[in-house]
RNA sequence: GCCAAAGUGGCGGAAUUGGUAGACGCGCACGACUCAAAAUCGUGUUCCUUCGGGAGUGAGGGUUCGAUUCCCUCCUUUGGUACCA
């Protein structure tokens, strides 16, 4: 607050009356409550914002340091937005007059003669002042309609063309045409000013929109513009556009801004599609806000009084007003005369966006952390996180890092060095489907006959796709007096495949594997999956080859009858080179993070192992220390078995030794027009001009060749021989 | 819609720099052991085929002696989209 970091604004949430609760964007279907169906409307709510706009463009020039991939930085930079371009005021024309002006922000001020409409956000506050008489009750019954609209809804569904004309006009600041203003929901509240002036043969939706409402459209770039399609081209020659006439847009972008800067109407401006973050919720589990209100007036807590802690309570439930649960208690609340606390809590991104910081120093009671164990661990070396977190942890997370580096508490002003984002293990989540404003659920197969709502099911009450439907209503009390239309005497489910989640329903726990084979295996098996950065639905089908190798691995140093025992024999060389391959691949494989090469190198190695009947110490001590990793629980057995005191993790890992890997020989693949036809072995010394002779000479050539002389030969040493007839 | 990622056998996946597509595992088939089963071990397993060969890495095109790999267009799936955490 000090900072001017933190305000309170008026901002909308999602508000359900019959809950009285205010629920998140993705606890809202169609315009209804997940839970029960009801209706859900916007409301204005003084909530705590946090200024991270101020932050964007250094949020922007950190990407540039830290090893996050190219995707990973696209998203976060997309999400910043930053778009340069200006800010323009036309001067309105209305029955009351009220409004003498309205601004809009345009990345294109070159089009400004190509304006054919003004659009307005239905939020905006002019839209009711500007509003004419004759059109009273068509704006009101749009305004309507756009509030029960949630703000994903708007996006998704940009082919839906809806919209309706205010009545009032625009003057165009230099042809001082009036330009009918409208309001329409593509135009958001959020972004810019909330108002835009329309461009349709310049921009894709404002050419929709003209062609929807069959609006007038001006042609500012000749030829360029063929009736049918915008064309958003920064390199056509302007026309119709009065002192800009013959003019490349992209040179004419900064006449216009001048020439408006002159005449005072307007202002070059940069402009971020990032809002700030909205940091107030009403729910219990939080931290509270450490502020107090005076008259209305928030004050920040002194630094003695510091920490506030959360209340205990058995109510979490919403206070019906709106307010968090926390305004259920009073004293809590008004805690001394004339002075109240905030009811909402904080996000559970303000404790992941540092509690890493606290983790370098937990017991320290002075500060969330010690300057010399910060500047010991510093940053964090790779954080394995989702895509998901990509745009809303992750930037708090580096807001709030670079916050307390100005604060100068910290000595790095990033948090994360690298980021690997691992997949996501996907569940296969199960639906209902709700028959809207009812309590009543309609199978999968006929769900199409209603106006349904699909639910997530909880895939435990789900045998295959058919519902368990007692334990459906005993699931939930919202639930307990559903009914249901059923097909062929069962209710069944749809199913999608989306990540794992709480909130889907749709979770798998391991125990039970863990139980059955061990938690090695699991682990191993996770690896061996598929790729890290892989998202892949969880299925056990492949889990008894993991477990077959474990066992494997351990009767190398068991005989038939199952007792230990180890050989102190000298190794040979093809011994050598089974763990030396072995090691390499490892050793390589894990620096990439590609653990599951890593599993089927080891199943090669054990394989080829148990088929030199190998079981000497000198060969299998070295792979137990490398196995650790993956199977940390038979690694430390085995290693104790072979005598050790001290525990594996603290072995030093096995270097490879290319002395053992190498060979002088390559089974070259012979393929005659690309396709491999042979193969022939050549040493890897051998002279390119000997190897095309004697492949020149061999049957296969002469078979395909009837005799001719070849085109081309290409011989790749160590790799291949093409022969092109 | 926008932003991002991914599409390879019946399935999970491999192919590190443009160089033998399908490693490794599951599943399946057959065989050994067994009274039998389980477990274990062995062999085979991309598809089509007139058994010569042909096709083949989401679809279509391009570059190249050679493309899962590089380029263009399209399709599908998944994640995010600001209060799920």
């Amino acid at each position: 607050m000090q900072y001017r970091l933190a305000y309170l604004a008026y901002t909308d949430v999602n508000w359900c009356e019959a809950l009285g609760t205010v629920l998140a964007n993705d606890e809202v279907i169609n315009g209804v409550s997940y839970r029960g169906g009801f209706p859900v409307v916007k409301k204005q709510m003084r909530q705590w914002s946090l200024r991270i706009t101020e932050y964007a463009d250094r949020l922007l020039k950190g990407l540039e340091e830290i090893d996050f991939s190219d995707s990973m930085k696209e998203i976060q930079r997309n999400w910043i937005g930053k778009s340069t371009g200006a800010r323009i005021d036309f001067k309105v024309k209305s029955e009351k007059g009220t409004v003498p002006s309205m601004t809009v922000f345009t990345t294109r001020p070159d089009t400004l003669f190509g304006v054919d409409f003004m659009v307005v956000a239905p939020e905006h506050e002019m839209v009711k002042e500007i509003t004419s008489t004759a059109q009273q009750d068509e704006v009101t019954k749009y305004l309507t309609y756009v509030e029960s609209r949630s703000e994903v809804d708007r996006m998704a569904e940009v082919k839906k063309i809806t919209g309706c004309f205010t009545g009032a006009y625009a003057i165009h600041p230099f042809t001082h045409k009036e330009i009918p203003i409208w309001t329409s929901e593509y135009v958001l509240a959020g972004y810019g000013t909330g108002a835009i002036m329309a461009v349709p043969c310049g921009d894709e939706r404002d050419h929709k929109f003209a062609k929807f409402f069959k609006l007038p459209i001006t042609n500012i770039i000749g030829k360029n513009y063929n009736g049918e399609e915008a064309n958003p081209s920064y390199d056509a020659i302007l026309d119709n556009s009065d002192f800009l006439n013959g003019m490349v847009m992209r040179d004419a972008i900064g006449v216009m801004a001048d020439r408006l800067e002159q005449l005072g109407i307007g202002k070059r401006q940069v402009n971020y599609k990032m809002r700030d973050a909205g940091w107030s919720r009403q729910r219990y589990w939080g931290e509270p806000f450490p502020v107090v209100f005076r008259d209305d007036m928030p004050y920040a807590m002194a630094e003695q009084e510091l920490p506030l802690e959360l209340p205990t309570t058995n109510n979490f439930k919403p206070s019906g007003s709106g307010e968090g649960p926390l305004a259920n208690l009073k004293d809590w609340i008004h805690f001394s005369p004339g002075e109240k606390r905030d009811s909402n809590t904080m996000p559970t991104h303000a404790g992941a966006a540092w509690y890493f910081l606290r983790y370098m120093d937990p017991h320290n009671d002075k500060a969330f952390a010690g300057r010399e164990a910060l500047d010991y661990w510093n940053q964090v070396d790779i954080y394995i996180g989702g895509s998901e977190h990509a745009v809303a942890h992750l930037l708090y997370s580096r807001l709030w890092v670079k916050v307390l580096h100005d604060l100068g508490y910290l000595s790095f002003d990033e948090p994360f060095k690298k980021l690997i984002n691992q997949g996501k293990i996907t569940g296969d989540s199960r639906f209902v489907y709700r028959i809207r404003g009812t309590n009543q659920f309609v199978s999968a197969g006929l769900r199409d006959k209603y106006e349904t709502d699909p639910l997530h099911v909880d895939v435990n009450i789900v045998n295959g796709l058919e519902l368990d439907t007692d334990a459906f209503r005993k699931w939930r009390p919202d639930f307990a007096d559903a009914q249901f239309v059923l097909e062929e005497g069962k209710y069944l489910c749809g199913s999608a495949i989306e990540k794992m989640s709480k909130s889907k329903y749709n979770v798998v726990n391991p125990d039970d594997i863990i139980e059955k084979y061990g938690a090695d295996t699991l682990r191993m098996y996770e690896m061996f999956l598929g790729p890290l950065e892989q998202s892949k639905p969880w299925n056990t089908n492949g889990i008894d080859g993991v477990y077959k190798f474990l066992k494997r691995f351990w009767n190398l140093f068991h005989d038939a009858s199952g007792k230990f025992g180890v050989s102190a024999d000298a190794p040979t060389p093809d011994e050598l080179r089974v763990l030396h391959k072995t090691l390499k691949k490892i050793s390589l494989d894990i620096e990439n993070y590609s653990f599951n090469t890593c599993v089927s190198e080891f199943m090669i190695c054990v394989n080829e192992l148990t088929s030199l009947k190998c079981n000497k110490r000198s060969i299998l001590e070295p792979l137990v220390i490398a196995l650790a990793p993956f199977a940390p629980h038979i690694a430390e057995e085995l290693w104790s078995m072979l005598g050790h005191t001290e525990m594996v993790v603290g072995a030093r890992f096995p270097e490879y030794d290319e002395r053992h890997l190498q060979v002088s020989a390559h089974a070259y693949p012979i393929s005659i027009n690309g396709k491999v036809r042979a193969t022939m072995e050549f040493a890897l010394d051998m002279p390119k001009e000997d190897i095309e002779k004697m492949v020149l000479a061999s049957e296969i050539v002469k078979k395909w060749s009837e005799g001719k002389p070849p085109k081309k030969v290409i011989i790749v040493p160590g790799k291949i021989v093409n022969v092109v007839l």
